[in-house]
DNA sequence: CCTAATAAATGAATGGCATTCATTTTGTGG
DNA sequence: CCACAAAATGAATGCCATTCATTTATTAGG
């Protein structure tokens, strides 16, 4: 071994004595990187540099970039917190893993748009979420045909405020366009605090809107 | 194809003498181009190729592709309703508002992750809308500081549910894993329809309970 | 124990992409 | 009329994901 200091020593061809790849390895360090760069950084070639391995390598494990970062989306998906619905009543348990979910993501907004549209098939993670929740609504009395749109409909709302709770702080700043505008002008003035408060403001209002307006469903 | 006469006649270099290409040129190829082909297909190349032009010669008119992009995302936004707010009442208005807005995004949903974290600076389309849901809103006696938190909520439920609609059929198939879910897979089986028909469900559903608990707020 | 098949690495392409730059030509303002 | 700005071409550049031939090691079968 390294005698020489070794500046990067190169590891000559063919298969070596052990696997120093794995689907564990490649997703680790892909969160890794996404937490040091962003997602702009997560690249193939970074994440071979971080695994000090030829970029090439990373296919004998993984089909595509694309596979990695549905990797990726599982691991992430395991960080949402849904125990409240094993204890807790309805809506404070959907209130809860509604703040959990929408936490988790703002981190990872590039994956919304993925993850919005991707089979849940394999991803054992996201299914046990949605398993707990759905037992959650069964739990509180709710119809079974009742509970996927109930559902899709929460996500769909976490999924957008993940992304506004990455906008700038100058998000509605009309400019010089702002005469114009008066009222939404005048209205937009009104909010208080950083973007951060106003994300969670609005986020506050469509849960508590959304909750309120499906327990009236469900009753009615 | 047709005969082989005249290729492509090439222009030679040099300023032409009269101009080829501006924003609005730009933009509406490229709104073709995504007609044609989706986001995919818009490349600077395939734009240049569509307007018969290098694709060197875009960046005189456009910083980057990014700037193309933001000239889309203004004129698909003038494409949203929102004309019912000057006319019917606020529940009414708000529905027809929301399912324009989410008809016109699920075609560009590509658009979405950028328009929900850009300044509205200068898209003139967009403080248009703003300004009328705004109005819609004061009309209907809602008092100022709660208007731009409701409408943030509504718009994010709106861009989460507009990635809904491009969602493939099988999205909830658990597959092999299915028997260790029963009660997420047996919830799933009762959606009837198509996946279309699924997410015009979850958005009724959503957009119904937003509305009704809104109105809750408001009003107590 | 040998051997064939397979798995897992390297390194050198490949092709697509956005973007930059030198160059050429033309329109325009003083 | 002339200098300069504007707007085109075409040839780079560099990054990116991905593929492939090659090499080496492990493993399964006889």
């Amino acid at each position: 071994m390294g005698s020489v200091g070794a500046p990067v020593s190169r590891r000559r061809a063919g298969r070596p004595p052990r696997g120093l790849l794995s689907r564990d390895l490649i997703t680790d360090a892909a969160l890794a990187l996404i937490a040091s760069q962003g997602y702009e950084g997560l690249t193939m070639s970074a994440l071979a540099q971080r695994l000090r391995v030829a970029p090439s390598a990373l296919y004998n494990h993984a089909e595509s970039k694309q596979e990695v970062l549905r990797w990726v989306e599982d691991e992430v998906m395991a960080k949402v917190d849904f125990s409240a619905f094993a204890a807790a009543p309805w809506d404070e348990a959907v209130r809860s893993w509604a703040w959990s979910y929408r936490g988790v993501f703002a981190a990872h907004a590039p994956l919304i748009s993925v993850i919005a549209i991707l089979p849940v098939t394999g991803a054992p993670e996201t299914l046990a979420m949605y398993e707990a929740v759905t037992k959650g609504f069964l739990d509180a009395g709710w119809p079974a045909d009742r509970i996927i749109p109930a559902i899709v409909a929460l996500e769909s709302f976490i999924f957008g405020s993940a992304f506004d709770v990455a906008a700038p702080e100058d998000i509605f700043e009309s400019g010089s366009l702002g005469p114009d505008y008066p009222l939404f002008t005048a209205a937009v003035r009104l909010r208080g605090g950083s973007q951060a408060d106003s994300a969670d403001a609005a986020f506050t209002v469509g849960l508590e809107a959304l909750i309120t307006g499906l327990k009236a469903q469900v009753a009615g």
